[in-house]
RNA sequence: GGGCGAGUGGCGGAACUGGUAUACGCGGUGGACUUAAAAUCCGCUGCCCAAAAGGCUUAUGGGUUCGAGUCCCAUCUCGCCCACCA
């Protein structure tokens, strides 16, 4: 008998499919299509390892289930290859990225291919191929020529050590994505997309992808939708104006200062003899401090302009400062700074003596409305760990615990039992007593003895039950009374300095419940309700020209400028005047050309400015300069899944028609760029739509985020941890690139991380040897026998629909495990023989298991006695006919515990009452139910389970 | 601080709409084959009890239900993302 040798066939099949071009497809099908692939890799030097390569696996997994469901399946391949690390490689090396490239592609091609992949390789693209970046450029036209593709002076992060600008995304905690470094911030004259044009769309369509929650909370977040209003402030004495943008209008009569950040353009213009220098010296250090230094240090600064501005609400002078903490990025740079209400405000103006002027009385201080008191107070029993007493404690959110009583005084200690008592007594039906994990440090005012009091408790909550008798609630009142507290009354025992509260638990009070309540100091509008009044309070600004309504986006435009050489050049000339002009489309593509030195420098100009040759350009007869900044990589991979589609186009960047077949992508598979990347392609999208260029408006139906593999001690793979498994390491083991790949999927939900484990692999290579010995046993031997027919149909349609069911939604795990379980029960079945049942059984095993391993599963299928592909051959049916037991297993349960089990006939399972009389008469059933009254049964017949309740 | 997600054996994990918890694999363990080992094959394997019977068990506490890993409330822990966004 031959034995299983991955090495040896897999090498035959893989030449079988590059020959034969199995996997080449094109638009002209009357089958229905779909399209799946992964973001395309960028190709590293490192090449390839075990982590990356699964969502290879998941695509390749996919592809070829609908393949074999009869789809006209489209899984191409691609390669991201601008980008610093090519370009900083180039640098140390010397050796022109244009050539080490093409290296690394070449090295990932062949990995992929050893790993069985079914691509299209016709499709095969490079975004640095001049075929390709040169549609990047036309795109780049186009949305010049909309207005969407726009120059501005802006300050910037800048990596000092990557010498370029980045992308808002690509700065992660102030570092640089690329080599970790701080950036600073730094005034140029940038290209920008201007992908706010589409905030609206981008974040209302979230609602309809069939993406994973997480990254669509993700995409929100990111855009940042806030709705309020833009209000204009006039400085006292002059005509100036300061624009600021706030969420809650409502609040405008408590703004008693206001704050520019120190990039806002006005400050110098605000400065008296007096403050100059102070404030100079403020922006210019704040200026001057890294992102990671304004992060770490929350405490605030700032310094007074000498300016004053009017509150259009109430016609007061108030003063202008600059301060950090507002950011020059969004709304105006600037704010009206409301101290009562908001917590930043808050801290400022309490650390700089600033008035605060509360205009909102929030509803739990005061109040002595039922409502606010139940949705505000949650009534507590404090149980002491050293007696195991209680005290009855009401609870207010603003972070003390005051007692209320109840017929116990406060503080004293009682039983449990008393406890009881007294919430029967006062008709509160508790609903639960529950205790609390760890002890709790609590402020409370002790009545009797007329002070505050420090406790350090377990607390045991007890929610009251929904009615609660009018009678407790007028006592509840009576008992209440002396604890409420006007807002300013609890600011003073808060800030009391024998009070050890404190001021943090005080503002998180303020900020979590002190939001929204009753208007007051507001003038007309005292009395009303804050989230009421925001409106008129906009309308009325409105009325006098001092403000409107106005949305807001946490999403700024995306900066593609980037003074790298290893980029696709921006498509742009200067005219002797500087100004800019689009390279006409008979120009392009401007080619990237080949130079030297590759180092780039502080001139903030690429490596690109140091070819004066290239640098020169003929525009319509006029002599003109090339831009020297390149693209963004994003740029670049933000329409590759429509080349895809028209890969070979030299007259367009696509046609229109081969794009709508394809298009939208139905699985998109990866494990990371859940904001940038995949925010881009859909801004393109939508501009290509309004172009008239596509038929559709959301590049990708579904998307699937795998998770990432991690090294054995769960840590993740890295070369200079030195813990990477190489793919083709585990392959050549003698494992084979099947093994690899069932177990990849395996190993858990794909969508969840997992961490390596280097003897699972031989568990699944010990399945795959099964599958192939199961075959050659059948196929050696001579004679017809076998197993029951009966039992072999039944494994063989059950796991059909098992595994079918389980591709649909993307469960590989459980399909493979349904997979083997029933290549056990063909073991245990045991053929000898040739029989149809067999044939078929097996030839659906094979058929089955090529989606994970394709290799085997054509090589078995091949010695089973075909010519044509699996894939032909269609995926297995199956008959619910043979999943008919004709037996049942009973479920006995007494009290929702499981007592006992018997067989019946299947038809006898239908009859609830010869069941009720079968589960009684169990001699563990009369164990538990003997002596006893059966109240009542409870038959499922869906589930054959008897549930015999007895008292 | 905010948002999202997750807690099930020694380990990775399964249980689709509430209905026999722990499928499948790893590891462990006993046996067969072998001079021996590897490979392979066949058992056993959540915990407590000598075994049977029984009891306990899906992070913790509670609720709803005939019945809860699944639904609801609270607490704890971990992970990811965002983070002075007005």
């Amino acid at each position: 008998m031959k034995r299983y040798n991955p090495q040896e066939i897999e090498a035959k099949w893989q030449e079988v499919w590059a020959d034969g071009k199995t996997y080449e497809v094109s638009d002209k099908a009357d089958r229905p299509k779909a399209y799946v692939c992964e973001m395309f890799p960028y190709p590293s030097g490192a090449g390839l390892h075990v982590g990356h390569v699964r969502n290879f696996m998941i695509v390749d997994a996919i592809a070829r289930f609908y393949r074999q469901l009869g789809h006209n399946v489209m899984r191409p391949f691609g390669y991201d290859t601008f980008g610093l690390p090519a370009e900083n490689y180039a640098i140390k090396t010397g050796l022109p990225p244009q050539e080490t490239t093409l290296t690394n592609i070449n090295h990932f091609r062949e990995q992929f291919k050893r790993m069985g992949m079914g691509v299209d390789w016709s499709r095969e693209t490079n975004t640095s191929d001049p075929e390709y970046y040169r549609w990047t450029q036309w795109i780049f036209a186009r949305l010049y020529e909309k207005g969407l593709a726009y120059q501005a002076e802006n300050f910037q992060w800048w990596c000092p050590h990557d010498k370029t600008v980045l992308a808002n995304e690509q700065v992660e905690g102030g570092k640089c994505w690329r080599c970790g470094n701080e950036v600073e911030k730094k005034r140029m004259k940038q290209w920008f997309f201007k992908i706010t044009a589409y905030a609206d769309e981008l974040l209302d369509e979230i609602d309809n992808l069939d993406w994973p929650e997480k990254i669509k909370t993700m995409q929100r977040n990111w855009i940042g939708r806030s709705e309020g209003a833009e209000i204009e402030f006039v400085v006292k004495n002059t005509t100036r104006k300061v624009r600021v943008f706030t969420t809650r209008p409502d609040t405008i009569f408590g703004a008693t200062f206001m704050v520019l950040a120190p990039e806002h353009p006005l400050v110098s213009r605000l400065t008296n003899d007096k403050t100059r220098k102070a404030v100079g010296k403020y922006v210019t250090e704040a200026m001057r401090k890294t992102e990671v230094e304004r992060q770490e240090n929350k405490q605030k600064t700032g310094v007074f302009t000498g300016s004053y501005a009017i509150n259009p609400a109430t016609g007061e002078p108030i003063p202008i400062w600059v301060a950090d903490y507002v950011l020059a990025t969004y709304g105006e740079g600037a704010i009206m700074a409301v101290p009562a209400h908001d917590e930043r405000d808050y801290e400022f103006a309490e650390k700089f003596k600033l008035p605060i002027k509360q205009v909102i009385r929030p509803l739990v201080t005061g109040e002595k409305n039922e409502d606010a008191i139940r949705r505000n107070v949650i009534s507590a029993v404090v149980k002491r760990p050293s007696d195991g007493k209680f005290l009855f404690v009401k609870w207010h959110k603003f972070g003390w615990i005051s007692p209320v009583i109840g017929g116990i005084d406060p503080g004293e200690a009682v039983e449990e039992a008393a406890v009881r008592e007294v919430f029967e007594e006062t008709g509160y039906r508790t609903r639960f007593i529950k205790k609390l994990g760890g002890e709790v440090e609590k402020y409370f005012f002790a009545e009797n003895k007329g002070e505050w009091r420090h406790a350090i408790s377990q607390p045991v909550l007890l929610e009251l039950t929904e009615e609660t008798p009018s009678a407790v609630s007028a006592a509840e009142k009576k008992i209440q009374e002396p604890v409420w507290l006007t807002h300013d009354e609890a600011m003073e025992q808060v800030t009391h300095p024998d009070n050890k509260i404190g001021l943090d638990r005080f503002t998180n009070g303020v900020k979590n419940y002190g939001l929204e309540g009753t208007m007051m100091n507001s003038g007309a509008f005292d009395g009303r309700q804050s989230s009421e009044v925001r409106e008129d309070i906009v309308a009325w600004l409105e009325e006098q020209g001092v403000g409107k309504s106005k949305t807001t986006y946490r999403m700024r435009d995306w900066l593609i400028s980037r003074q790298r050489y290893w980029g696709c050049p921006i498509p742009i000339a200067y005219d002797a005047a500087g100004k800019a002009h689009l390279i006409p489309d008979d120009q392009l593509p401007v080619l990237l050309p080949k130079i030297t030195d590759y180092q780039p420098d502080d001139s903030g100009r690429s490596a690109l400015a140091k070819d004066k040759k290239w640098l020169k350009v003929t525009i319509d007869g006029q002599e003109m300069t090339r831009e020297t900044d390149t693209m963004d990589g994003y740029a670049c991979s933000s329409w590759y899944l429509l080349r895809y589609c028209d890969p070979k186009n030299a007259k367009q960047a696509w046609d229109k028609q081969k794009v709508d077949y394809w298009s939208p992508v139905d699985f998109y598979v990866g494990g990371d760029h859940a904001v940038a990347h995949l925010l881009y392609v859909r801004f393109w999208c939508k501009f290509f739509a309004d172009e008239g260029l596509l038929g559709f408006r959301e590049p990708v139906k579904r998307l699937l985020y795998n998770g990432y593999i991690n090294a054995p001690d769960g840590k993740k793979m890295s070369k200079s941890k030195g813990n990477v498994i190489d793919p083709l390491d585990i392959v050549d083991q003698g494992y084979g690139a099947d093994a690899l790949r069932v177990y990849e999927l395996f190993i858990g939900p794909y969508e969840l991380d997992a961490a390596w484990d280097p003897r699972g692999i031989g568990g699944v290579y010990r399945f795959l040897n099964r599958v192939w010995t199961v075959t050659q046993e059948y196929l050696a031997a001579s004679s017809a026998k076998g197993g029951d027919p009966a039992d072999l149909l039944k494994a063989q349609h059950s796991t059909a629909k098992r595994v079918t069911e389980d591709l649909h939604r993307n469960s590989f795990n459980t399909a493979i495990a349904a997979l083997m379980e029933y290549v056990n029960e063909l073991y245990k079945l045991k053929t000898s023989g040739f029989s149809p049942e067999w044939q078929e059984a097996l030839e659906t095993l094979v058929k089955l298991l090529a989606p994970f391993a394709p290799h085997i599963a054509n090589e078995l299928f091949e010695q089973l006695g075909h010519s044509e592909s699996i894939e032909e051959a269609g995926w297995p049916k199956w008959d619910d006919s043979y999943l008919v037991a004709s037996e049942v297993e009973v479920v006995v349960q007494v009290n929702g515990k499981l007592r006992a089990k018997f067989s019946v006939p299947a038809d006898t399972a239908v009859d609830e009452d010869e069941i009720k009389k079968l589960a009684l008469s169990q001699e563990n059933v009369q164990n538990f139910v003997s002596g006893k009254q059966v109240v009542k049964t409870i038959y499922i017949a869906k589930n054959h389970l008897i549930n015999i309740v007895v008292k």
